[in-house]
DNA sequence: GTGTTGCATGTGTTG
DNA sequence: AACACATGCAACACT
C-alpha cells in the first residue's frame, strides 16, 4: 500500500544510508509541527558497477541524505528531490512515489531498494565479464532496469508534472510526452515483472520509437532509426531510450535549436543512451557525457549506407574547447574508453568525419597531469570553426560499424531567451533533460512557492547550504555554460498544487491530527489537467481546459476534475460540446483574453508573493500562512472574465468549505479576530508561540548589547550582580536606556540611575506592549489577554525597590509607538 | 612580436 | 580526499 499521505512525527531515527528527511516548514498549515523532521521517503543501493550509481546529497544539517538508483543523473535526482520538496512543502499533501519511498506505519522509513539488496548483489556480480569478456549486460541491464524504472516511475510524474504546465502552443510536444509517458508507465507497471524476466523483452519493440510527429502536430509513424546499443543489440531508437529507463538527461532545447535545422513543427527524437560498454572504463562515462542524439542526427550520420552509427559520447565547448588554441580537452574516461589506447604523451593522428563526410584529422593525445592523463584532441580549430561552434554548443562523437570509423556530429546550444519563450515550462519528448535544463531549473526553484516558503523559512544559512544541492547561484562556469541553454521551470507550488489530483474514485480516510482533518489516501496522487478558472462579469465562474485531442477549449463547471488526459468526448457537463467536431467555445481574442489573465494574474501573484515574501521574513513561521493571504488576493479586470484559479490545491474549488479553503488568508478576512474555530485557534497558538519566542530572542540579544555597551562605556560601573539578577538589570537598563532617549534625551545623564529605580514588572510591562501593539493591530485581540498573562507568567521575581517609584519617567505610549514602528520595520539588530 | 606547446593550478565534482 | 577538467601561463618556436 502507498502511504501517500501519511505526515506523522518520527523519532528522527534514519534508515541508514537510506533516509530522506525534510524539513516540513510549509507543513504548518497543516498542522504539523514546525521544524519537527519528517521522512519522507528513502531508496537504494548501489546497484551498477560503475561510475555514479550512488548518489547521496547533503543538505546541512538537518541532512537531507538522498540515495538514488541509477547511474544517477544528478539533474534527475536533484528534480526527484524537487519534487519531494514540493510535495512535502504541500499542506496537506505529502506524497511518496510509488514504490520508490515508503512511510511505515510503525512511524519509520521503508527504503524498498535496500529491501530488495539481495538482488543487486546477485546484479553486481552479473556484471563481471564473462568469458568472452563481455559484460553480462543482459544481467546488469535487468537490474538496472528494475531500478531505473523505480526512479523512472517517480520521474514519469516528475515529467507529467512538468509537462502538464505546459502551455498551449508546445501541444504537439506535449503529445508526444503524453506516449512516452504512455510508455514509461506501462513499462513501470510491469516493472515487478520485467525484473527477473530474461533480458529477451529487450527484442520486443514499442511503438514509442516509430512515432514522429508531422509538422501539422500529428504523430505519424516514421522509419525506426536502428543503432547498436551499448551492449551490440540492435534496437530502435527510441525504445532503447525508454527501455534503458533513465530519464533522458538531455534538454530537447538544445535540439531544438540543433545545427539540423528541425522544423518548427518537428519533435526531434532524442535518444540517450548509455555509451557502449566497451574499451576500458565501460560504464563509468558521467551522464554529461552521454551521447544525445535525435534519429535526424542518426539518420544525416549514416547517411544512405547500411551502417549503424554508435553514439559514443558528447560533451559541451568550454571556452578553451572553442577558442583559438585549437585543443579539445577530452573526458578522461570517454577517451579511454573510445579513442585507441595511447602510451606516449604524442598519441597518435586520428581521422575523424564530420556529418558532412568531411575528414579531419586530429592529433588524439595527452597530457600527464596530477599522476593522472589529460587527454586533448589537437588541431580542432577549422573543424570547430566549419562547424560555426562556439563555447557552449556541443560536439558528438559516434562510430559507423561495421567500418569502426569516427563520426564527430554537433549541436548549437540554444538561445535561452527563445527556449524559455517558446517551451516555458514543457520538457519535450519526455525526456529529463540535460543538465543545463536542470540547473536552470535548479536555478529557478526559488520561484516555486513551495521551495521559496522552505527557503525563506529556513533563512539564515540556507542558501549556501542549498547551493550544493540546487545548483542555486552556483559560480560554476561549467553551470553557467550549461545554463545558457537553461529551460525555466516556470511552475509555482500552487501550480503544482494545481495539478494534483486524488485518484478518481478513491476515497480518503480522515485522519485527525492535532485537530486537523487529514484526508488520507491509499493511492499516490495523479496529475490532474491544467485548467483555468475565469469568472464572468455577471459573477458567474467557470473552468476553461483544453481538449487533448482537437485542442479546442471548453467550458466546464469550476468544481469539475479533471483527468491528466482530456478529450472533448469526456465533457460530460456539455453534451453539445462532448466531440471534437463541435466548435470552440472561445472566440481567439477571448481566449488570448483568458491566457493573458491567466499570465498576469501569476505575474502579480508572484509579485505579491515575493513582496509579502520579504516583508515576513522576520517571521518565517508565518510565511505559509502570508502565502495563503497572497494566492486569497485575486485579480480583479476589466475584461468579461477575471482568472480566479483556486488558491488551494486542486481539489479545492472556489466555494469549498474544508478545512484548507476556510483557513484565513494570514489568519485575516474570512474569520473574525474573536473567531475560536480549530484553525483560529491553531493560527493564533502559533502565532502567539512564534511572538514569544521571537521576543525571547530579541530579549536576550539587546540584554547582550547593553551589557557589551555598558562595559564598553563605563568599565567602572560594570554591575556586580550575577546571574539572572544581572541579566534582568541589564534588561531594565537597556530599556530604560530606550524609553529615556526617546523621551526625553535631556534625561540621557540619568538614565542609568533611572534604571535602577524600575520595577522589572513595569519593564516587562513596557516590553510587552510591542507585542500587545502588534496582535491589536493584527486583530488578535484575543490574544492579548494571553500575552500579558504569559508576560506575567514568565516575569522574573520582580526586584523592587521600596520606596522607589515604579513609574516610568517617560510614558508608555512613547516606547509603545517606538516599538511599534520598531516592529513594523522588523527587528533592527543594532538598535540596542 | 606572435603563436604554440606543455605544464601548473584553481575550481568543481564525485565517491 | 581524490579526481576531472577548464584555463592560466611560462617557455619555447617561429616569423
Amino acid at each position: 500500500m502507498y502511504s501517500a499521505a501519511r505526515p506523522r512525527r518520527l523519532s528522527g531515527e534514519k534508515a541508514g544510508l537510506c533516509g530522506l528527511e525534510i524539513l516540513l516548514i510549509s507543513a504548518i498549515s497543516a498542522g504539523l509541527h514546525m521544524n519537527n523532521r519528517y521522512s519522507v521517503m528513502c531508496s537504494t543501493q548501489r546497484i551498477l558497477g560503475g561510475g555514479s550509481a550512488l548518489h547521496v546529497a547533503r543538505w546541512g544539517d538537518p541532512k537531507l541524505l538522498v540515495c538514488c538508483l541509477v547511474p544517477v543523473d544528478t539533474m534527475v535526482l536533484n528534480a526527484l528531490i524537487s519534487m519531494l520538496l514540493v510535495l512535502a512543502a504541500s499542506p496537506l499533501w505529502m506524497y511518496c512515489f510509488k514504490e520508490l519511498f515508503e512511510l511505515l506505519d510503525s512511524g519509520g522509513i521503508n527504503c524498498v531498494s535496500c529491501a530488495t539488496k539481495s538482488g543487486f548483489n546477485r546484479m553486481i556480480e552479473d556484471e563481471k565479464p564473462n568469458e568472452f569478456g563481455i559484460v553480462k549486460g543482459e544481467a546488469g541491464q535487468l537490474h538496472s532496469t528494475s531500478a531505473d524504472n523505480q526512479l523512472s516511475g517517480a520521474s514519469t510524474e516528475i515529467l507529467q508534472f512538468m509537462q502538464l504546465s505546459n502551455n498551449a502552443e508546445s501541444r504537439g510536444l506535449r503529445r508526444l510526452l503524453q506516449l512516452h509517458n504512455d510508455d514509461s508507465s506501462r513499462s513501470f507497471g510491469q516493472m515487478k515483472q520485467e525484473k527477473n524476466l530474461p533480458p529477451a523483452r529487450e527484442s520486443g519493440s514499442t511503438s514509442l520509437s516509430n512515432i514522429d510527429q508531422g509538422s501539422d502536430g500529428s504523430v505519424q509513424a516514421v522509419k525506426p532509426t536502428t543503432f547498436v546499443d551499448e551492449r551490440g543489440k540492435m534496437s530502435s531508437v527510441l525504445q532503447q531510450a525508454s527501455k534503458s529507463g533513465h530519464l533522458l538527461p538531455k534538454p530537447p532545447t538544445s535540439v531544438l535549436a540543433t545545427g539540423l535545422e528541425l522544423n518548427a513543427g518537428m519533435v526531434p527524437q532524442i535518444r540517450v543512451a548509455r555509451p557502449p560498454a566497451e574499451g576500458r572504463g565501460r560504464n563509468q562515462l558521467l551522464p554529461r557525457y552521454w551521447p544525445r542524439i535525435t534519429n535526424q542526427e542518426l539518420q544525416q550520420i549514416s547517411g544512405d549506407s547500411n551502417s549503424t552509427v554508435v553514439p559514443l559520447f558528447e560533451k559541451v565547448l568550454s571556452a578553451s574547447d572553442a577558442g583559438r588554441i585549437g585543443r579539445l580537452v577530452l573526458p578522461k574516461a570517454c577517451a579511454e574508453a573510445f579513442f585507441p589506447p595511447i602510451s606516449q604523451p604524442e598519441g597518435l593522428s586520428l581521422r575523424i568525419q564530420d556529418v558532412k563526410g568531411k575528414e579531419w584529422v586530429f592529433q588524439f593525445r595527452f597530457w600527464p597531469n596530477n599522476n593522472s592523463r589529460m587527454y586533448v584532441l589537437e588541431g580542432v580549430t577549422p573543424c570547430i570553426q566549419s562547424m560555426q561552434l562556439q563555447a557552449g554548443d556541443t560536439v558528438t562523437f559516434s562510430r559507423k560499424d561495421p567500418e569502426g570509423k569516427l563520426v564527430m556530429g554537433f549541436r548549437k546550444a540554444t538561445n535561452t531567451a527563445a527556449a524559455q519563450e517558446t517551451i516555458p515550462s514543457a520538457i519535450p519528448n519526455g525526456t529529463l533533460s540535460n543538465e543545463s535544463s536542470f540547473s536552470g531549473v535548479f536555478k529557478n526553484l526559488p520561484m516555486i512557492r513551495g521551495y521559496s516558503g522552505l527557503l525563506q523559512s529556513l533563512k539564515g544559512s540556507t542558501d549556501t547550504r542549498l547551493n550544493g544541492l540546487w545548483n542555486i547561484g552556483s559560480k560554476s562556469k561549467r553551470l553557467l555554460t550549461d545554463g545558457q541553454d537553461a529551460l525555466e521551470l516556470k511552475l509555482t507550488w500552487e501550480e503544482a498544487q494545481d495539478l494534483l489530483h486524488p485518484p478518481p474514485g478513491i476515497k480518503p480516510s480522515i485522519v485527525t491530527i492535532e485537530d486537523h482533518d487529514f484526508e488520507e489516501y491509499d493511492e499516490p496522487p495523479v496529475f490532474g489537467k491544467r485548467s483555468i478558472f475565469a469568472v464572468r462579469s455577471t459573477g458567474g465562474q467557470e473552468q476553461w481546459t483544453q481538449c487533448d485531442s482537437c485542442y479546442k477549449w471548453r467550458r466546464l463547471p469550476v468544481d469539475a476534475l479533471l483527468p491528466p488526459k482530456w478529450k472533448c468526448a469526456d465533457n460530460k457537463w456539455d453534451q453539445s460540446r462532448s466531440s471534437c467536431s463541435a466548435p470552440d467555445e472561445l472566440t481567439p481574442r477571448e481566449l488570448e483574453n483568458l491566457l493573458r489573465l491567466d499570465r498576469d494574474f501569476k505575474k502579480r501573484r508572484m509579485v505579491a508573493f515575493h513582496r509579502q515574501t520579504q516583508e515576513n521574513q522576520s517571521s518565517p513561521g508565518l510565511n505559509t500562512l502570508a502565502n495563503a493571504a497572497i494566492l486569497g488576493d485575486n485579480v480583479a479586470d476589466s475584461g468579461t472574465m477575471t482568472v480566479a484559479t483556486t488558491t488551494k490545491h486542486p481539489r479545492h474549488r472556489p466555494g469549498c468549505s474544508c478545512i484548507v479553503c476556510i483557513q484565513p488568508p494570514s489568519g485575516k478576512g474570512k474569520h473574525k479576530p474573536t473567531c475560536t474555530c480549530t484553525v483560529c485557534m491553531t493560527v493564533k497558538r502559533r502565532f502567539k508561540t512564534l511572538m514569544m519566542r521571537k521576543k525571547k530572542r530579541q530579549s536576550e540579544r539587546e540584554a547582550e548589547i547593553a551589557l557589551r555597551n555598558q562595559q564598553a562605556c563605563d568599565p567602572e560601573k560594570k554591575l556586580k550582580s550575577t546571574g539572572a539578577l544581572n541579566m534582568y538589570h541589564h534588561y531594565a537598563i537597556l530599556l530604560r536606556k530606550k524609553q529615556d532617549l526617546n523621551c526625553d534625551p535631556g534625561h540621557d545623564d540619568n538614565w542609568q540611575l533611572g534604571s535602577t529605580r524600575m520595577s522589572m514588572t513595569n519593564l516587562l510591562r513596557v516590553a510587552g506592549l510591542r507585542l500587545e501593539a502588534y496582535l491589536k493591530e493584527n486583530g488578535l485581540t484575543s490574544l492579548v489577554s494571553d500575552q500579558q498573562a504569559i508576560s506575567t507568567s514568565h516575569a522574573p521575581p520582580q526586584i523592587v525597590n521600596a520606596g522607589e517609584p515604579q513609574g516610568d519617567t517617560c510614558s508608555p505610549s512613547a516606547t509603545k509607538e517606538h516599538d511599534t514602528g520598531d516592529e513594523e520595520n522588523g527587528e533592527n539588530e543594532n538598535d540596542p
